[in-house]
DNA sequence: GACACGAATGTAAGCGCTTACATTTTCTTT
DNA sequence: AAAGAAAATGTAAGCGCTTACATTCGTGTC
């Protein structure tokens, strides 16, 4: 069904037409706007008048161009499919939104060349500030914001050690403590189901979180078998299903997020293993799928939404002071459920 | 930890500065950016390279300011947080990407008003079109759109009668169907959790679905119990313990969407019912979580990757041939699962 | 070799706004 | 009531780009 053809090209008022409506200059009604303070009563009800009269809305662009500020902060994520993202997003939006600025959100698929476009998409469109994922980057496009004068702020992962400000967990410390738990259960051959470590520093770091944990605990960290995938259902599924499949079988999993974790117990509940009686599997992040399935899952609970609230105070901050920014340690949480037991077979 | 104070104003090349750099004029270089081929193979090459070793990238206030037009679509959805928007819209921007065109994200937690304020933000940032979901709204922001000559591409709702273009699928019948298969095995006290249908007008058209179903099975639909509340796993699972607690309390459960019906399953599960034994519950998107829980949830299967991909191609052809567009209806499937029984008790 | 013609390039006028600076008005102060 | 300070408003110069129109260049034709 079509709706029409050809749309008429209706008038769009600017700032001139209300100044003349008014009666006052550009200048008089441009500070309505922004300054109202500066402009006397009288005049700014005119003003205003005239703005709804003519149903008149500032041009972003020609806004922007000028005053050289967008109010606008992008963040480039992932994927916008995993839940935790969307929460941590929704989160920045909406104190970004508080403070009177915009986000902008892409998503880079966990491609580090698409990230790179989607950067420097989002600082030609003007991006006071950018919110990126983990560290880990080529460093040419750290000159770039660097010499575009476009702060950043790091999240989903804490290194004060890095150049940049960061805002979140320290993912290796985070995944060790997990790990360790699955050893003091008692466990011996431990396998683990990672996203792939070359494109994502938050996976290296939870890896080396386990091998840490193994170490501890007197295992060989070299013994740790890691499969990497994709970060869906699926894929943790056949990850679990070609673990198990080879000889000696690990008694527990622990999965680089809740989502391969959960494709695991399926995988497994549907090989006939029991969880965690016959072998146990862990997660990390505690979205709410984790605690919907059966076994729950043993996690880590990341404040997603903090993380995001705390990220885009800071950077918000950074671009409003002209500074650099403080990183932030946020605490994540051992949520100990039915999905890790002790050793079996 | 403080990573720096002040920043120095690094400076930014223009136009102007890599026209100069390749001697030539700004027009050239803007050609050469924007229309290659009416520009000489050498001067083209020559223009390129200042480009590269300025490291110029075009400013995209002054770009839209200058064209007109910002190669942008806005897209404002209730929340990011629930999955199947996050899919949608994921696709959304993929297609766009496809196209050339970036996609701006605003969500507006199921308020009208708040809706209405971003609808206006994204138009003054100069959204070339809007993907909007649902067709009910203040008729005033509809002028408003069309006045300022930005087209609409509706989604998640598909009504041809509407003055807007809709891409979607057909939430009354959709849920018509699901009710009737509630009803085909044999259930009388059929109950429902929804959300607001006041602001919604996905969850009215549902809700009059279960009740067309009810009449054509020889049920009064003035019987229908229907329980508004969030759309969360927590709200659906108060919904439905208030809802058993009522005397007689229902045979089956039908939720307005899958997020309230797991919250009623868990919370079934937790009185102690069993579902479906004791109780049947279905879902409505068929979203991921819906076939992880036990017993996975009788659903309607919503296509929304391909919703998005479509509602996508179909405002990107209303923004650049300026056209009204055509109304697409997909269809939904129901998915028959594990928490619908025949009657019990 | 002069001419016409299309292709390549240049010139310059905006796009709609902000803001430094200049000017006018209003309010104090004495 | 005059002078000076402070507040309100106006003037106009950009911000960095696109594009209509003007100009120049290169080529083929006779």
């Amino acid at each position: 069904m079509t709706t029409g053809t050809v749309k008429p090209s209706q008038y769009v008022p600017t700032l001139a037409d209300v100044a003349r409506a008014a009666g006052v200059s550009t200048a008089t009604v441009s500070r309505c706007l922004n300054a109202p303070g500066q402009v006397q009563k009288k005049t700014r009800e005119r003003v205003l008048r005239a703005v709804d009269d003519l149903g008149y809305s500032p041009n972003f662009s020609a806004q922007s161009l000028a005053a050289k500020r967008t109010n606008t902060i992008g963040a480039i994520i992932p994927t916008m499919e995993n839940a935790i993202f969307a929460r941590g997003i929704q989160a920045v939006q909406e104190e970004l939104a508080r403070a009177g600025a915009t986000l902008l959100v892409a998503s880079s698929a966990y491609k580090p060349d698409l990230e790179i476009q989607q950067i420097r998409t989002l600082v030609a469109r003007g991006a006071d500030g950018l919110i990126l994922i983990g560290h880990e980057r080529d460093p040419a496009i750290y000159d770039f914001l660097e010499r575009q004068n476009v702060p950043v702020c790091i999240s989903w992962a804490y290194d004060p050690a890095r150049a940049k400000p960061s805002v979140g967990f320290d993912n290796r410390a985070a995944m060790r403590a997990m790990a360790e738990e699955v050893v003091a259960h008692g466990h011996r051959r431990i396998a683990m189901i990672s996203a792939r470590q070359a494109d994502n520093d938050r996976a290296f770091e939870r890896v080396q979180g386990v091998r840490e944990a193994m170490e501890a605990g007197g295992l060989d960290p070299a013994d740790l078998v890691v499969f990497e995938t994709d970060y869906t259902i699926e894929a943790g599924g056949a990850a679990l299903a070609s673990l198990v499949a080879s000889s000696p079988g690990p008694s527990a999993v622990i999965c680089g997020n809740d989502v391969l974790a959960v494709g695991a117990v399926k995988a497994a509940q549907k090989l006939g293993l029991r969880v965690p009686e016959d072998i146990s599997i862990t997660g990390f992040d505690d979205m709410e799928l984790a605690s919907v399935i059966v076994p729950a899952l043993t996690t880590v609970h990341v404040p997603h939404r903090q993380m995001g609230v705390l990220a885009a105070r800071q950077l918000w901050k950074m671009v409003t002071e002209n500074t650099g920014g403080d990183s932030l340690r946020l605490d994540t949480e051992l949520r100990i459920r039915g999905s890790l037991g002790s050793r079996a077979r």
